[in-house]
DNA sequence: CATCTAATCTTGACACCGTCAACTTGGCAG
DNA sequence: CTGCCAAGTTGACGGTGTCAAGATTAGATG
């Protein structure tokens, strides 16, 4: 995910920070947000065990540092399938966003845990309230611009803002939980959005056009 | 939460198992999931630091039996409310609840966290996988009767039920991590699941009746 | 009541962990 | 070259999960 540019030195590793990151990101994944340590990533990272302190404090600096690169992956995701459903409808673009939520979780599912099933206090490190508040913010800017394009009246923007990270978020955190039921999980994750997508928003379209 | 009927004796508690459950639930509010460890629980409880293994085999297997317990909760709650809302139309149970699901994150948060926010899996604890599901049940089996009831023409009832346990998921989780804005957060829980709700069955509504 | 048995809880040990303080290394500005 | 300081190391401490072995008692069986 992060490139690992490690100098051939022993002392002064060069880049111990990302190879920390990508180490923490890989315990994750094989074995969940608890089997973390700050050792085990340093062994890793072919470094001392006490060094990552030095980069990220504590322990919960640096899963907060992970949780911070992953609020960054995913706005950048969101804009980006945005910009790419430029020519399409306004709702089209909204469901684009949200696809690339939803994906994001599934398939960096560690970061996405380390952010949100982490038991990580956002309001405790400040950058990574920032990056959270930021991410949230290019959702929210995207429903007002539905609302002022006159789409949902009567509605307010930030509370469809809400309702609608709600949807997406939900659905997320019940995909990579493991929790959607069997027979609703043989369909592609990409129906599922395009399923719960059309059911609200559709409707507004309905209503609209 | 549980009833502690301690009894007075030295060796064999009386009722251990729901004293550490107690305990830990305690321990999750005070410094969250990550600061529960076995042997604070045995001191809470009073009584030796591996007589927990004895009752939860480890430490999974005790969170996992505090997630249970959470499940039984939030499913009797979910079905009280919509016993309430009985004389209402289905709509309105449906929104009882979703209220109920929303609430019981937001008034047990403890459990709230370690059913959904622990890193948890589910899959491994065979009683804790059936007890989601069955609460996922009570949801489902609302959603059809709506179907069947003929709301939601050519909708499939399980992707209902999804989208709308997802819906009320993501509130809850967003909630419970402190992630709603604060603009919105000013509103009351209640409020806010009124609007989110009333975006979606409303258009339902609307189209029905 | 006497005895046996199994469940319950204790004690002690081990490796691992997070964190801190004191130390070493080496790039680099002057 | 000198000296400084960020980067990384070493060693220690108390706390933690887990296991094995032992102590205690409730409750069934006789």
């Amino acid at each position: 995910m992060t490139s690992t540019a490690a100098k051939k030195g022993n002392y002064h590793h060069g880049d111990l920070a990302n190879a920390l990151l990508d180490a923490v990101a890989g315990i994750v994944s094989e074995k969940g947000v608890s089997g973390v340590s700050l050792r085990e990533a340093a062994r890793r990272a072919g470094v001392s065990h006490s060094a990552p302190a030095h980069h990220f404090g504590d322990k919960e600096g640096l899963l907060s540092a992970l949780a911070e690169q992953g609020f960054g992956h995913l706005a950048s995701a969101m804009i980006s399938a945005v910009a790419a459903a430029q020519d399409e409808t306004d709702l089209d673009q909204m469901k684009a966003m949200g696809k690339a939520y939803v994906k994001f979780a599934a398939e960096y599912p560690a970061h996405f845990d380390v952010m949100f099933r982490s038991g990580l206090n956002k309001s405790a490190h400040e950058t990574l309230h920032n990056a959270a508040d930021a991410t949230f913010m290019v959702l929210q800017s995207k429903t007002e611009d539905l609302v002022t394009k006159g789409m949902f009246p009567g509605v307010d923007p930030r509370d469809l803002a809400v309702f609608f990270w709600s949807l997406v978020h939900g659905l997320a955190s019940l995909w990579v939980d493991g929790s959607i039921p069997q027979v609703v999980a043989d369909k592609t994750l990409d129906e599922l959005i395009e399923a719960a997508l059309i059911s609200v928003l559709g409707f507004a379209e309905d209503l609209w056009t």
